[in-house]
DNA sequence: TGAATATTTGGACGATAGTACAAATATGGT
DNA sequence: ACCATATTTGTACTATCGTCCAAATATTCA
């Protein structure tokens, strides 16, 4: 790591009989959670969720085998709630009768388990939101497997209800959208600041319940655009857009 | 560096003559654009860097001094000519009459020049935004400077010019719409195969055109919807949105 | 050509990375 | 209290990191 220059007020040595954890592994779970959605996974050593945690750097190759079995762990912790809740919201949202508003509950139960943190664990909440942002940047190896067999099929769920409120739109169309709805949602958790100061005050980017309404009113209004003509869409092709990358 | 199992034909300590590079400081700062773009800053090291330039180590060092001065001198190359790129399509666009129209052409200006490479090297393509993409996820320390001086001006430029076309919606409201379509920009580049996935091969993640007329197309859309009652908007903070943390 | 300068080379430095492992300690059931 | 097991500790290993530097080589220009 890079940054954090205040040791924390631990003596190096002393013993805190006051701060004994009664869980190293969860500490340790936090710890790296913490780091990781904060400073990327390449840039936290194994030695800095250490010391985060309390605890020795053996105890986290005792738990957790290697630094991706750790980073896995927490994917499997977050993911199964998460998506889980997006499908509880998901199903409420389809029995709602006007057609205008179960397309924002839609979207709504999309993005809500985002940002909630449930139960401190359950949803997983903006840590693990910001965690997979970064993730999907560092294009991590071990990250892309979980995603195409935990995540797909939830987004594959919500696209077909999607579409089923919005019939006359291509599917196509509705994945770009929901996929920029996506990097907009993860840069959001990212750049909170960044709001802030482009607004000049006027609006907070760590407001998560305002940035919510924001975000679901901008993909609203996104998904019910007329779709694109079928017609000639510009061939070339990106440059060095690298086949091997990640996802969510 | 993680990944690349297979090292390229020049065996160790063989020269190639063939291979002479005219200009090594040219050769080091793609090698280090492209690598950086692809798997991050800190997944990079100086000696990757080197190998794939075909260049000795130290000679990073000696052109640039450190590893930041590397990565700030890319963004130099590339910051001028893409805003002044930005502002020429954004004076086109102003010019334009029908309210509709000139819109669209202001998200089309804003969009463009991220994408297109120019004389291979003036606009940046999409190469550059990709790497800032993964460098706002990183929070880069070095990065976060120039992004304030640089594209703070620009982005209010065009914040101001789409609320000359949308006077009746707050600019609070713009300027969160400005900042999705970045996300979306951002997201698209650097995952674009998922698209292709998401879809089932009826759309192409990297079809750079198709990409911009669909960004373009939610863009628009989203600019223009109703603006959010100023009533009461939720009062809850994100937790820990880290203050240092980078954008752009 | 020869001297001055610019660049490249190869090796080295200390720091830190991820991981492994034996010894020390804590824990829980009988 | 005792033993079996689970966990924590401290340390060590190897690999690689960014950076430095003196010598070797290329280049430039009077």
């Amino acid at each position: 790591m890079v940054r954090k220059p205040a040791k924390s007020g631990i003596k190096s040595g002393v013993k805190v009989a006051s701060t004994r954890k009664p869980n190293m592994r969860e500490a340790i779970l936090a710890a790296a959670e913490e780091l990781f959605s904060t400073y990327g996974f390449n840039a936290v050593s194994v030695r800095d969720i250490a010391q985060a945690a309390g605890a020795n750097p053996g105890s986290v190759t005792y738990h957790f085998k290697t630094k991706d079995g750790l980073l896995l762990e927490i994917y499997r912790r977050h993911c199964g709630p998460m998506n889980r809740r997006r499908s509880e919201l998901l199903a409420a949202a389809r029995r709602v009768r006007d057609l205008q508003d179960r397309l924002e509950a839609i979207v709504r139960a999309y993005v809500l388990p985002a940002f909630t943190s449930g139960s401190d664990l359950a949803g997983g909440g903006t840590r693990f939101t910001r965690l997979r942002a970064i993730m999907s940047a560092e294009g991590n190896e071990v990250v892309r497997k979980i995603i195409a067999q935990t995540f797909d099929d939830t987004s594959h769920a919500f696209i077909d209800a999607i579409h089923e409120s919005l019939p006359h739109i291509p599917r196509t169309d509705l994945v770009w959208r929901g996929h920029f709805l996506l990097g907009a949602l993860y840069y959001t958790l990212v750049t909170p600041e960044r709001v802030s100061r482009l607004s000049r005050g006027s609006a907070d980017g760590t407001d998560a319940g305002h940035a919510i309404e924001e975000l679901v009113r901008a993909t609203v209004a996104a998904l019910q655009a007329a779709p694109l003509d079928q017609g000639a869409p510009a061939p070339r092709k990106m440059a060095g857009a690298n086949p091997g990358r990640a996802l969510t």
